[in-house]
DNA sequence: TCAATATTGATAATAAATCCCAAGTATTTT
DNA sequence: AAAATACTTGGGATTTATTATCAATATTGA
């Protein structure tokens, strides 16, 4: 039971929260957006109002349960945070999303903020392409 | 006059995609969204409607004479194409915008992209922080 | 258990961007 | 250069993702 989490995160246990939290750990590899987890919901035979689907996933973003990120410049998808920072690349054509981390990569981005005299609070790095998985749509 | 860029564009040389064009070239290092280029044009006396702003804009983009940015995730700003590739530092409080290009994190992705298996297109690279301007809202 | 407080969900509202289409402008043809 | 054709514009309606409103309901601490 996430009750527990939820209690971490100050956040009451109610169930569209237990829910939601429920479906994003049980997939913990999965990018889902609002409308997405709210039709997984009911596929479930669970009903929660869309409007309290997107409250939760902001609240479990700002408590950090969860990340956000916008691949496409129109829809904002959610991934459960399993405390490791990292970066993506997605396939263009097949849509598979890849997570990667790189220390350089990172490290030359605190040098490069530091030069400019700024202060990082967070980066966002995506690498488009296409990937040559056999179930991608994409021939070269 | 800017109607050669407009003819290699492949684009007629009308009224609005001159005076587009012709701000964001007067303006090179400007990210503008699409209401913002509207209220210049207007200013400036020149009546663009909206929905050709964004057409233009979008027509232009497609032509590579510009780029589109999402540094926050609603509004697409657009800024001149230069021809040189760069990424951004983002000021979280004073919205100042500062870019950069590192050889080193562009070899990296290209290592870790054919690691994994993909063929890259395009990258995006934003680093979001505080700005240590004096002008800069962040008082640290 | 019960009252105080927080949350939900249906619907309305918002904001950015796109679509529609009649009227206007550019380009090509003659 | 005028006529014919093709493309573009602009105003408003529309779409899409998301947020706000608020009465009804659920949760929690005493």
């Amino acid at each position: 039971m996430n009750d527990n989490d939820l209690k971490r995160a100050g956040l009451s246990a109610t169930q569209p929260r237990r829910l939601i939290l429920d479906l994003l750990q049980q997939n913990p590899e999965a990018h889902l957006s609002a409308e997405e987890v709210y039709r997984r919901l009911l596929e479930q035979g669970e009903t929660v109002g869309i409007a309290t689907v997107y409250r939760v996933l902001g609240q479990f973003e700002k408590s950090n349960l969860i990340n956000r990120h916008q691949f496409d410049g129109t829809t904002s998808v959610y991934e459960l945070n399993q405390g490791k920072h990292h970066d993506h690349i997605i396939c263009n054509e097949c849509g598979r999303v890849v997570e990667f981390i790189d220390e350089e990569i990172e490290q030359r981005q605190r040098n490069i903020a530091e030069q400019q005299g700024f202060h990082i609070d967070s980066h966002l790095l995506y690498i488009f392409g296409h990937c040559t998985n056999p179930n991608c749509r994409y021939k070269p």
